[in-house]
DNA sequence: ACGATGATTGAACCGTTGTTCAGGGTCAGC
DNA sequence: GCTGACCCTGAACAACGGTTCAATCATCGT
């Protein structure tokens, strides 16, 4: 067999990976490390020296996926150039594909599984806690933006911003549930919606969006 | 010991609800069958007896709980007068309360297991959409009623009503997750004035946004 | 070359837990 | 009272999966 010289480092990550896809399809409960390991191609004893304990791992694995996707959410943002285009970004970037489980799908699944975690453990409701903050803080940056070039009315971007993200919360769990009356489609436009009347200047003189 | 002539049907719902408050407590994965007799002061055998399997228990054991918070609300519902004053108590029905965990958060942390495991277990998601399709037509159906009284302006009671499920869903989540930014007090204005700027007749009146 | 250090593994250990089973009460109807 | 149906149980079974361990293998500095 070739020798791959991965070391630590990057085996750490391979893990943590392995890790995320397997909670994304088995869920949280029924991941074992002897499934984490395979999809890693590796031994289960492997993980335990990488990681001290089961736990360890899979609060670790929950954050991982979260964090990338928001450094490229994030990374995609500054090529656009008006705030108006960046929240429409940051809005369909929010929307679960339907259908196509790959990959936001998978996303919003372990971002599931890390709520019903935090209800128990502390630290993985501090990490998520986190994120969020960070997400939330990043919308209402964008709208603050947005509102110093006179793109967007005033209002309360904090506000906006936990409205908004709550509201995306709140809709992409009912489509990644499949629920029949709560499509992509749907939470896009209901979205959309919801921040231009929240936030257009032209509130009152729309002739169209 | 006494013996209480406690017979099948009173029997499953003692199970149920120790099986609920067992879930509340423990969590979802590290709910054994043994907790749950005991909760329920009885043997692990005689909970198989009643359900085939631990599966089966926790599917159903989810929505109890959830049907019985319904119930209670829409009854609660038909003491109330006008249609703002239902609109109200329904949002703050909704608002977990802050510290004891008790009451309505326990809740809520059964509703967001219930998510996470219908991720998986097709009949879960489905018991869950059929839940959250009657809370949702609640509303909606308070909304209408209101528009016809005159006390609600004229916006699409679906889209409104779909859009405050989801946001007290997003929004709630993130109190029972203990994150400091989002008390149960700010949840509730939030919601409250989200439902007056959209609902409010003077909406047209305004003299100000 | 050669140890030392770290990466990696298969196999064994061990607690946990869902499930089964064989039986023991209790009550109703005959 | 007997009998059968139903409710209920303790104990045993069996599998599963996290964790440990002793032993290889690779790599690298000297």
């Amino acid at each position: 067999m070739a020798r791959k010289p991965t070391y630590s480092k990057e085996r750490k990550q391979e893990i943590l990976e392995a890790a995320a896809k397997v909670i994304a399809e088995r869920g949280l409960c029924d991941t074992r490390i002897v499934d984490v390991a395979k999809q890693a191609g590796s031994s289960a004893a492997l993980v335990m020296y990488y990681f001290e304990s089961k736990d360890r791992l899979l609060t670790e694995a929950l954050t991982y996926t979260e964090d990338r996707f928001y450094s490229q959410a994030f990374n995609e943002l500054t090529n656009l150039a008006t705030s108006r285009e960046q929240l429409t970004l940051l809005i369909e970037e929010s929307c679960p594909t339907a259908g196509k489980d790959s990959e936001l799908g998978d996303d919003w699944a372990l971002w599931i599984e890390l709520w019903s975690r935090g209800l128990r453990d502390p630290e993985a409701a501090k990490k998520r806690a986190a994120l969020d903050r960070r997400w939330r803080w990043t919308i209402a940056d964008v709208v603050r933006s947005g509102q110093r070039s006179g793109e967007f009315g005033d209002v309360d971007a904090d506000e906006f911003s936990l409205h908004l993200a709550s509201l995306i919360d709140g809709l992409a769990l009912q489509v990644v549930l499949g629920d029949e009356e709560v499509t992509t489609k749907r939470m896009r436009e209901l979205c959309l919606d919801f921040a231009r009347r929240a936030l257009d200047v032209d509130a009152n003189t729309t002739m169209e969006a």
